[in-house]
DNA sequence: TAGATTGTTAATCGATTAACAATC
DNA sequence: TAGATTGTTAATCGATTAACAATC
């Protein structure tokens, strides 16, 4: 029995993380000693409980009537996240999602490097987005085994995305951020995470039209 | 009591959908007559109750032994979603992703349009990015009054999210999809949807350390 | 001491999965 | 009829929230 026991990581703990990150970074600038959790949940807005279970999990001690030191908890939850070494992925598809992405500057803050850039069109190769070169996928076989890089992040059309993560996974890879909206067919082993943007808009728009409907239902209520 | 019972919308159930509508769209094209559960799983890797659930809550029933018609479940998606009628919203912010959302395909698929683009680059004033205009935002307001325009994406720099997102709602806006890291202080009646990128990036990274942590096992474990 | 806070255990809520009945 | 499927109710699992004890 090596080691069964402790299987209970919540994983919106770990979606939160970041966001705890973010303003305990900001407000350590102001060099304060300790933080509480009636600090945090100003700016971010979470249940004060929610907050004390996601920090409890990371292992460290507050302090009663005062709260948290910033800068032990940002260590830990880097530490937590992994984030505190570089982790370096390629980009394979270099239109406009993946150039946001190559552009997207919190990443160097969470230790998360775009080393290369890949892509097909001929329009494309050899030129640098954000300072990262762009070249052409049949590259990239040769280019991970060289610089050791097992993660990338795609970003292809959808029609693509199955047949370039085969081929990711053929070279070895064994990490997968896939933007597009195809679910890939991935032996058991390979870590891949959906990113899902649709999604997101369904939720949105769900959600504005819950509002109409309760707007409309208080409307003739009123009258 | 006017219409109080019913409240359980399962909120996964609608970020799954456009995943449904992709899969049926693609295999409405080889003109089925039906399609079965068993048929979408070969697609989505969904559990097969959780289809059958998912889709039960759209109200429209399958056929035993054969399974449901593919148009009449993607109207019944286009339906509950509001994807049948086109939604139009202004995008804030014209840098990296605030261009790929403009060039995203798929939102013409969803019934979703950006019909005007802002920013306060003057270099960006006046250009186009994917056939949306970019405009100075000091013409926000006045330009959302007359095309009636009261849903936005945010996608500015952190540091200014908040302000910009006050300033729409000072402007009648009552949608802000956010895909800033910052979190909004909004008045309750807006809705707001944010989108998270980072912690899309910790669960990832989450991954692959669980990954790696259990191949370390399994590589100690067979010596 | 009184009060603000951490931190834990139990209760609740929401979503998924299991079991199975219904039926074409 | 036998078999594949829908569709529902109950059981389980996971995450949040409520209640409260501990303590500086």
């Amino acid at each position: 029995m090596t080691e069964t026991g402790k299987r209970t990581v919540n994983l919106q703990t770990i979606r939160r993380l970041p966001a705890y990150l973010n303003t305990l970074r900001r407000l350590n600038q102001a060099a304060v000693e300790y933080i509480s959790t009636t600090e945090l949940i100003a700016h971010l807005k979470y249940e004060p409980v929610l907050v004390r279970k996601d920090l409890a999990s990371l292992g460290i001690p507050g302090r009663q009537r005062l709260g948290y030191k910033p800068d032990e908890l940002i260590h830990a939850i880097e530490e937590y996240l992994g984030w505190n070494k570089d982790g370096e992925a390629f980009l394979v598809g270099a239109g406009g999602l993946g150039g946001a992405l190559l552009g997207y500057r919190k990443f160097a803050e969470y230790g998360f490097k775009f080393v290369a850039a890949f892509d097909i069109d001929p329009a494309k190769i050899g030129k640098k987005l954000h300072g990262v070169e762009i070249l052409h996928v049949s590259r990239l076989p040769d280019l991970a085994k060289r610089m050791g890089v097992r993660i990338a992040a795609l970003t292809v059309p959808a029609e693509h995305a199955q047949a370039v993560a085969t081929m990711l996974v053929d070279n070895g890879f064994f990490g997968i951020w896939n933007f597009t909206s195809e679910e890939l067919h991935l032996p058991v082993d390979v870590v891949c995470h959906n990113e899902n943007l649709a999604g997101g808009l369904a939720l949105f728009t769900y959600k504005l039209r819950e509002r109409a409907a309760k707007e409309a239902a208080n409307d003739s209520s009123a009258d």
